[in-house]
DNA sequence: TTGACGAATGCATACGTATGCGCTATAGTA
DNA sequence: TACTATAGCGCATACGTATGCATTCGTCAA
């Protein structure tokens, strides 16, 4: 029906003064009479008057919104940040307006629907913008943080597991257990999550004179582990262990492995993943993993947006939070040491 | 830096014309000259103008939001549901504002919020709101629906799964494989999924000569299956299938059931879910389920929304849409008949 | 030649809130 | 006593956009 929202100057009216005062009184702002304040308090709650957020940002030049975007949440890893975010913003009297990136389009083509809603911060997750859209938005004053992905050579402050060191660790413990042929199922291409973890992982095998290692790609999905296991797998001479490049990847890798070619796990062959969600800890797959510190990078990703609104502080920022290795059944193996 | 965010008025400026034309020709109403057309368009580009969504809102009286609450993203059921539904929105031109419950806190806390927003609907899902609250909406103009939920005795329109025949189907199917003793896996307790599931199950079961049956509840949480298959199987004359409220539960239950308690699925016990979220396929559990039409709901609820606001219908409305039981390996068991 | 009509544009105001400034009365201080 | 500070409130305006109405032409039919 719409009935014609009242509005504060219809408290005002009710109570006898001026739309000022209810504006002032209701924010706690300013003195007044206990009596005034009485009337107006109880003018407003007797007809039921809400605020409209809307003048209120247009007078106040605030938005008291912060945009997620949001391109990937069916992996199950996202889901859980997404709450973290949202709970933590609610605390700090936040809106969280959600933008979804369809398959077949780009973060670039939603941000200019960002814009129109001034907001106080946009984060990106599973996504990147191109350095173009980036500058846009620091031209408008738009605090753009990426979680989990960065943008190289962009300027855009970004906040991520330290994947590199993730990668090293996941090598370094699988060649600790005794893996004489490890081998790696990449996620979505020319992700800077997928890029670090091999690099780590590469990296620390040829410290130990591995300089070659079967690898598959695919996308960061259930599907992609398992046919990219069954590829590895299915072979004369197979790894003896995968690191997958996140945790949906390994389950989709353990369950080909063990249901389709009828290898065991942890019995021929290691699987470790990376994120830790939580099926990983069901006895199912007991998933040794890399655990992404997940309520310290959203921490981190508050500050950072606080620390551009108040200093102003245009360069960007790339924030490193240590991964943990999570040590499960799924390789507890041959351990000959 | 806040830049001084460039207006309609800059651009009308700098083009050489009134505010009123730049805006008419930004929103293509209204009748104007080629010349005059391209010069405003040149300086909107020139001057990297977006238009103020605050001030739209407030001059055109409409919000062009949308609200959606999620209490429990952690069930895998949601992610889907949610990121259908914020495409779905985006699609009509429409903003999502995510609204999470704390799990100390209730609906009833944050739908003050959720009136400063003008919202054009709000979808609340995993959670009720009382009746007071719902009166509040309806005098507000706001249509609520409960997505996967209905408030017994309420004045909400709901979207549901019809729950009840899920039940009846899921009883009927164990009783068709030959289970001589089914048990029941509650979720949380006095929601109407979880009601209207046993409900439709005991229904069922009582038609053939079964008035009682072994149940336990808790929540709808993976913890709850594990927990609760324990305490059911783990007794003289334990259950031959099980019926679980959700798949969440059902995987919890199953991995008890095989890692804790040793006992083979489908080959002692039977196991049955409800939703087929995306890991009841994975051969880990291929879990026999009843799948909730989630495209179909979503579209019903936005079809609701949608009538809403043209027939400013405040009639609540309740609509029932058919769950389908999907058979895989769970439960293809000693098939007698 | 005149009247009507429509194209092309400007003027003015509304939307609902916040806030700077100004006014009055009273209390406190020198 | 005179002056200052402050509590307590109202007035007026700004925020940026949309839109009803008025105005000025030019065209075309009567």
């Amino acid at each position: 029906m719409a009935a014609k929202r009242t509005t504060s100057v219809d408290v005002a009216r009710k109570a006898g003064v001026a739309q000022s005062t209810v504006s002032r009184i209701l924010n706690g702002s300013g003195h007044f009479s206990p009596e005034t304040r009485q009337r107006v308090l109880k003018a407003a709650e007797e007809l039921d008057y809400k605020p409209n957020a809307f003048a209120r940002s247009l007078s106040t030049q605030q938005s008291e919104f912060v945009g997620i975007v949001m391109a990937d949440i069916t992996n199950p890893f996202y889901p859980n940040v997404l709450e973290k975010f949202t709970t933590r913003f609610q605390e700090l009297g936040l809106q969280v307006l959600l933008f979804n990136v369809p398959p077949d389009s780009d973060v670039d083509d939603i941000l200019p629907r960002a814009f129109e809603y001034q907001l106080e911060g946009l984060i990106i997750t599973s996504a990147t913008i191109t350095s173009e859209m980036a500058n846009e938005a620091a031209r408008h004053g738009l605090a753009v943080v990426l979680f989990n992905r960065y943008a190289k050579g962009s300027n855009v402050s970004a906040v991520c597991c330290d994947n590199v060191a993730g990668g090293q660790l996941a090598a370094q413990y699988l060649l600790q257990i005794g893996s004489k042929k490890p081998a790696y199922i990449a996620g979505t291409e020319n992700t800077s999550t997928n890029i670090d973890r091999e690099h780590g992982f590469a990296t620390q095998l040829r410290l130990h004179g591995m300089h070659t290692y079967l690898r598959q790609q695919g996308t960061y999905s259930y599907q992609t582990g398992y046919d990219a296991a069954i590829r590895l797998l299915d072979r004369d001479e197979p790894p003896d262990a995968i690191f997958c490049a996140n945790d949906i990847i390994a389950m989709g890798c353990m369950d080909a492995a063990r249901f389709k070619l009828g290898i065991r796990i942890p019995g021929d062959l290691a699987v470790i993943g990376f994120d830790d969600i939580p099926a990983s800890r069901w006895p199912s797959f007991s998933l040794t993993t890399i655990r992404q510190p997940v309520n310290k990078m959203i921490e981190t990703t508050l500050t950072l947006l606080a620390d551009y609104k108040s200093k102003s502080n245009m360069d960007s920022v790339m924030k490193l939070e240590p991964g943990r290795l999570i040590e499960r059944e799924s390789t507890r193996w041959n351990r000959l040491a």
